[in-house]
DNA sequence: CCAACAGTGAGAATAGCGTTCTCCGCAGAT
DNA sequence: ATCTGCGGAGAACGCTATTCTCACTGTTGG
């Protein structure tokens, strides 16, 4: 044991001002990273783009790439995680104009499945898009990226559920995982869905789906 | 022109019969890909496999390979469409013993439930997994292979609502469109979705969530 | 000012995988 | 018996992700 623990505070502080700097460079440059490959996926409506791609458009090096992120998944899961958490203040936000909770939980969903269609042209292409590949191979780095989505419509229902709008019966985290998905890979597969001479599947149907499932209530 | 279109009855006869036995052959080298495909993915549990994997394990060529499909999506959707096309069935089946058409509709979303989550040990570990991989480079032939799902529940929801038990204002085949993609992919996350302590998501509940909604009826 | 040094860029090298190509043997038709 | 074309074996190619090498630069401690 090299008495490591007990260092003198003053030593510590020293080493913790000498690394700030280079920590916030780091920092500066995994942003980069994010914000290159952001703007690629952007421009090309995927996320099939190389690394060497990200790397070029940052203006970095390969190496600094693999220094930062441990592959490009984790890039991509940061670039998602980053999507679903603004997607969901983004949704609190227009929820918030609606007192009443069902009204509150129409926008949420419709705006949900608004954002997570591949491509109404630029503004937040992400989502489901790459989301079912990582689903598969990072199923619980996925899961922590789901987390504010959840959070938010486990809120909604929750409130909905107290002021008795909502089916006794129901565990409000359960329905919002499932409501999470529903609308999530609905949106991202209306396209591959329809028919030619059918329209696309609309958010209003989905709202309509989730609330009201397809059963006549007597 | 080499008057190729008036050829005798009797050549073409010929040569139809030469080409048979050449015809049977391709198909019996093509259902060994298949096989030998089926049995990995089974066997892994993913369908993460080479195609050298495949070429050995049935004991053919490369070439052979590449003569018989377009290139590994092919071969993927072959058995993307017949895994869906029996599970059709199979539901179709157990769907008969019911005789009201809302139980056979909580009996196909239930089977259709089960099928499509990942590996509940062998069985048809197909599905939902590479299912979107396909969605986003091959959206057409998903459709195709997705048709007869979506024309059981289809034919299942219009004899609800000549039973007066579907909400009216519903258009059958639009809600099994939702239905369909609900139940899969709910299946298919269903493992990423629970928390270390709530359990996955149930059949029963995706059905609930299905037929009635979250919202309370008044 | 100098010398060690950690961090970084440039890009060559490696590896896995899908796909293509080349060569060659063999079975069936003429 | 020869010709034809299918199909096997596997080398070769192309694209990516990932790792490795090396030289350079700015910082730090003396």
């Amino acid at each position: 044991m090299t008495s490591a623990n007990e260092e003198p505070a003053w030593k510590q502080r020293a080493v913790e001002r000498s690394i700030k700097t280079a920590k916030l460079r780091a920092e500066q440059r995994v942003q980069r990273f994010l914000d290159a490959a952001q703007a690629i996926i952007t421009e090309k409506g995927t996320t099939e783009f190389t690394v060497q791609e990200v790397v070029e458009r940052s203006k970095q090096s390969l190496r600094s790439f693999y220094l930062q992120f441990d592959g490009k998944h984790e890039l991509l899961l940061a670039l998602f995680e980053d999507a679903l958490s603004k997607s969901a203040e983004q949704i609190r936000a227009a929820a918030a104009t609606e007192s009443d909770p069902v009204a509150r939980l129409q926008v949420a969903v419709s705006l949900l499945f608004e954002l997570s269609r591949p491509d109404p042209n630029a503004k937040r292409p992400l989502f489901s898009d790459f989301a079912p590949q990582l689903l598969i191979t990072h199923p619980t780095e996925v899961r922590v990226a789901h987390a504010p989505l959840i959070a938010l419509l486990t809120e909604f229902l929750t409130e909905a559920a107290e002021a008795d709008e909502l089916r006794a019966d129901l565990q409000p985290r359960r329905v919002a995982a499932m409501v999470m998905q529903t609308v999530m890979f609905i949106a991202q597969s209306s396209v591959a869905t329809e028919d030619p001479d059918n329209h696309p599947i609309t958010a209003d149907e989905v709202w309509e789906f989730c609330a009201q499932g397809f059963v006549r209530q007597s």
